[in-house]
DNA sequence: TTATTAACGTTAATTAATTAACGTTGACTA
DNA sequence: TAGTCAACGTTAATTAATTAACGTTAATAA
């Protein structure tokens, strides 16, 4: 199968989202302006996007949501589950963990990893956590296979590394930290502060023009 | 002065980060590969970036940290105060609250906003929860240039609303909603959790290769 | 039946971003 | 004082991504 641009991909899923609304409302087919608009981009981008999955509509109906999910599903998601772990139960961990909370079929983060003694052995949004010294045994036995980190930046590379060691093959990193890591294991830097302070600076040069 | 690329300009606030923190450690000057090394792109990748702010460095010193950031300071950051405001005290808000606690001398979170009455007049990370009536007034009075949403997806369009009336220039969204805002207001999106999503599916595809 | 039309699907053109190439600089050394 | 070398700075080449253009399709209605 044809590559699918990095871009393309980060779309599908924001398409993704939308066709799953329009689906649980009954809706059977959608326009590519449709989607365009949901997703704020151009419906010439739309259709670009879909040609990458041999996607087909008809100018009279549309795209059928239905074989769209399926495709999309079958190429942005395994068939088995994909489990994840947390690590870091602070503020930002535990927003994450609520948000996944039954939210995809196949993709969860089935433990919760922290320090703090108070912590250990609760559970948030249905996701218990674990001391942090029981990380690469779960993880390895799980066969998780993406770490989410949220722990201070001080702490970020010595829980890759724990989470590199049990086996993850990709890292999200919430923590203002550059990790090293091997190659093969992606990494995705989120950094929310810096996301925020890009925005003021776009915000103050946003001006007249647009 | 020549238009800096919107990539460039999001290098540039993790350049930042790092000078920062090398500049305390009494560094006077930094290479390209340093620079590069830190924030995990190659030497001349930093150097075009680089090229756009007209910073000379030495083959022998490399980069005056000092001017750099002086410089970068000029472009990326207004003299005055930036000021922004939360709408949303859940995790996620608190989170974020947390972490702009003293970050930046000129970009500060001045108020947050909630309906919850539990927790309307208490102060998180330094900063005091309004309730959301007060949201409009207060953000035109105090002239609050920048919206941070971390409301649930379904309140995300109202507090938008509320804050363009009240004359916010950008806003920060973390709901998955596909807000419609007037021209002339800069969205950032920043959806957590289809990142997670992201970060899952190239996780999966990183096997062999790379 | 055929004209119309709205939206598709593809190719091409443009623009943005990255990577590579390579000459330049100036401290250091023999 | 000339050679070496490491890292700069620029231009050029490549690659990725977006936008535009336009022919195609099939339902609808005159």
């Amino acid at each position: 199968m044809t590559r699918i641009p990095q871009r393309t991909v980060e779309r599908f899923f924001r398409y993704c989202q939308f066709l799953h609304s329009r689906l649980e409302a009954g809706g059977e087919f959608v326009f590519s302006h449709e989607l365009a608009a949901a997703v704020g981009v151009s419906p010439e981008q739309v259709r670009r996007d879909l040609m990458n999955f041999r996607l087909k509509g008809t100018p009279q109906r549309g795209y059928p949501i239905k074989e769209f999910m399926t495709e999309l599903y079958s190429h942005l998601e395994s068939e088995s589950l994909t489990k994840m772990v947390l690590v870091g139960v602070g503020n930002l961990g535990k927003a994450i963990l609520s948000y996944f909370l039954k939210r995809r079929p196949n993709l969860s983060i089935v433990a919760a990893f922290d320090q703090d003694p108070e912590k250990v052995n609760r559970v948030y949004s249905g996701c218990q956590v674990h001391h942090i010294g029981q990380l690469e045994k779960f993880v390895a036995r799980e066969k998780a296979a993406v770490g989410i980190i949220t722990v201070p930046a001080s702490a970020a590379q010595e829980a890759a590394d724990m989470l590199v060691r049990a086996g993850v093959r990709g890292i999200v990193n919430f923590a203002p930290a550059q990790l090293k890591l091997p190659p093969g294991v992606f990494l995705e830097q989120l950094d929310i502060t810096l996301s925020i302070e890009k925005a003021a600076y776009f915000a103050r040069k946003t001006k007249i023009k647009e």
